[in-house]
DNA sequence: CGATTTGTTCATTTTCAATTGAACAGTTGG
DNA sequence: CCAACTGTTCAATTGAAAATGAACAAATCG
């Protein structure tokens, strides 16, 4: 007898949601959840993430509960965060008035986005910092300032640097 | 009366470890702090390399301890993973038998060995990740099967793309 | 050689962000 | 209108990662 990809755990509840993830679908889930490790995001977004890219139909709020056994709460906060950097986008599903999600799978745009919402303040915040720090560094004398300065003149080219290359490198990725 | 920029907290205790930090230096420490959280690195780690990178001369462990109130477990710590990823590097400082420490500046030098040492790796686990994953796809059938297939196939191109990139954009920032 | 200084390691504690779950608000269908 | 369903919010809890500090090893000095 073939395994059934979607495991049925408990044969009698069977054409509802399935229970428990298939093989396919934790080795899916597990490397986007490494993916935002690196990202510093919260692991719950990646399973959810992951969850509705390899799903071959959108899913609604209590399904991904169900599959991968996380809180509503959690589920509603991480689907709202997905909508807002463009990562899922909701679809209509007939005779079901419950949200339904999927998984926007154009890496130019995930990334795109990400750089723009997640990076971008952070990187309009430094630069008011810099501001900041070269007004602190103005009343200073002697071989002291000359040394502040020349460091803070380096945080500033390489902020410089780095918008540079954020767009490109978007570019690059969805080339 | 003009305020002195090593501001000295306790009168009584000059010419040895100047107390609390300067405007300045918190300034330019709370700056690789913000940095640090991008990267997902931790906070102790950003405050020990801004000490250093603004630093006029080379500090000894104990100094940082006290400059920046951190336990002496901690900047040990943090000294070797900064001297591991090539952030700072060990002086010699005469008539002193105590290592001392200054921050490696160079841009290009930092970005590349924190892009090798740190994202390198996951990228190669990522690779294995996917050839399993493939695996698990090849035992499947019909629609399914397709479905399974293409969403991989995506995931694979993701990762040659960001393979594609990393080098680059190391060149980029150095220059 | 002790005694002191310097530095590392690692079990414990602390901290802080992620997650939970219960209360709540809004919709829909009967 | 009310009962069931859908989804959000937020105070409390949990858990994972970071910081502490004491025990230890190694080097240096008198």
């Amino acid at each position: 007898m073939p395994a059934t990809e979607h495991s049925e755990i408990l044969p009698g509840l069977s054409d509802s949601v399935p229970v428990g993830l298939s093989e396919v679908e934790r080795e899916v889930i597990a490397h986007f959840v490494e993916i935002s490790r690196a990202l510093g995001q919260p692991r719950s977004l990646a399973e959810i993430y992951g969850l509705l890219f390899i799903s071959p139909r959108p899913l609604a709020m209590d399904e991904v509960c169900q599959r991968l056994d996380i809180s509503k709460g959690s589920v509603s906060q991480g689907l709202k965060f997905l909508r807002e950097i463009g990562a899922v986008r909701e679809v209509e599903v007939k005779a079901d008035r419950r949200a339904h999600f999927e998984a926007v799978a154009e890496l130019r745009k995930l990334a795109g986005r990400f750089l723009r919402d997640q990076i971008g303040p952070r990187l309009a915040g430094s630069e008011a910092r810099l501001k900041k720090l070269s007004n602190a560094a103005f009343g200073l004398e002697g071989a002291h300032k000359q040394h502040v300065d020349s460091r803070v003149t380096m945080l500033q080219s390489w902020n410089k640097n780095t918008r540079r290359i954020l767009p490109l490198a978007i570019k690059l990725l969805g080339g």
